[in-house]
DNA sequence: CGTTAAGTTGACACGACTCAAAGGCGGTGG
DNA sequence: CCACCGCCTTTGAGTCGTGTCAACTTAACG
């Protein structure tokens, strides 16, 4: 699936990390040991102790919490080369649950493999640094998103970001990609309802930014979505530092 | 002002992590050089490259954005014993503000400083960990009030939150605790108008759950308004391993 | 006291939610 | 190959929460 001396995780750390080919081929080693896991799966559930963390190679799954009154809600998206529970064995007990939505190729590494693979490579331990911080930084946009912007905005946003992410990891494919969601989980994660989220949905495609079709998105300007999103990259961090 | 072998940060940590003597007496040494800074100061903007991080040692500070339309969205709350931007050097630039809301005594942490002090103490280097992972699941939690919870209850909510992190480094009384915020600045957190808070504010008055004044929060029953803003303090992960 | 910032109130508009039903679409089995 | 079924998606109608604007009151402070 993945070239021999790269994968979603490399592709990613390397916008945000120096990495040198030994770091690199210890992380594709790591990764070798992948399985499969179907769709709308639950891998951890609050209150669990991960023994391991988990790394998505593949396939797109996401952090959420049930409320009181039943409905969900959904905190952030893990795209191929995210991990879900790094170092939250020092949290102790997961605070919330990680679902996949789609079939994924689920890596789980040791918590001695992992630390040993700090110990042994600055860069490497600076690189999750990097992505966990990111991740943050992400989290924080949205917070944003969900508390200035009217509907229609919070999706361009949300479909900007998806458009950068996915693009680091080579799952973007032109200005179209892959978003393997129903319009309700949608709904679940920009806080509204799945009726409202429909009609924003074809607001946006009436307006000609963009396409739904067929589990896929296609973005006809960038530009003019962020524009009217109100994206700016900057919060990504995706600096590429390896090319300077 | 703090005892000469604690202070709010090594309070704070104390809930986290497990520290010894002499981890306490070098945090409390490296906040010897504390400042005074005003109120409504920005400690740190947008786009700048932080050469050192902050600590937050008494008084109240906050994350923030502003966006394009001029609106104002605070996405954290910074008290005493909480860090600024701890390891944001390696992320290079800031992607939001950091600004007091009242006076604050502020430490400054030069970057070598903070790197002697983790590689000296493996202790010390997880109760960084854990208060960082910590704040994400602060922020995780925010993302699932501002996406499913009523203006009311979202209050409520914030409320509850601030009397469990105040009351663990020192800074509640009893039910109460100092609350120097405008009811604008709690709009700008909750991601709604000023006029609704106001109103807002007024119905939990006087339903009983808690009373405003004089920048001050007093809480009636702890217990009822954690029932009626749904809140579980477990994403605080406040478990004071130190005591076990 | 005079001045300014913060809190409070009322009236009105609109975005978003709910409920409920209809339409599309992709499976599966006959 | 068609019929059926279940899950999404789409539509309509009515309600309610929240935002906006603007005026007024109170508190803070010199």
């Amino acid at each position: 699936m993945s070239s021999p001396d790269s994968n979603a995780l490399t592709l990613k750390l390397e916008h945000g990390a120096k990495l040198d080919d030994a770091d690199k081929a210890k992380l594709v080693q790591m990764t070798r040991s992948a399985r499969d896991v179907r769709a709308h799966i639950d891998l951890i559930r609050e209150g669990e102790k991960p023994d391991c963390v988990r790394l998505i190679l593949s396939g797109f799954a996401c952090r959420y919490k049930l409320l009181d009154h039943g409905s969900r809600s959904i905190m952030g998206y893990l795209l191929p080369g995210d991990f879900c529970d790094l170092h939250v064995s020092i949290l102790g007990e997961m605070d919330h649950n990680i679902a996949t939505f789609s079939e994924c190729s689920v890596v789980e590494i040791d918590n001695n493999e992992m630390d040993e693979l700090i110990e042994a490579s600055p860069r490497i331990a600076r690189a999750f640094w990097w992505a966990e911080l990111v991740e943050q930084a992400i989290q924080r946009q949205w917070l944003v998103n969900m508390a200035r912007r009217p509907a229609d905005q919070r999706l361009a946003h949300l479909l900007c970001e998806l458009y950068h992410r996915l693009r680091a990891v080579g799952v973007a494919d032109g200005n179209s990609y892959p978003l393997p969601l129903t319009q309700e989980e949608i709904a679940d994660t920009l806080g509204m309802s799945s009726v409202h989220i429909n009609r924003t949905i074809q607001r946006l495609r009436r307006t000609g930014y963009v396409n739904f079709q067929g589990r896929r998105v296609t973005i006809s300007n960038v530009q003019n979505l962020a524009d009217f999103g109100d994206f700016r990259p900057n919060y990504l961090h995706l600096c590429n530092p390896s090319r300077t």
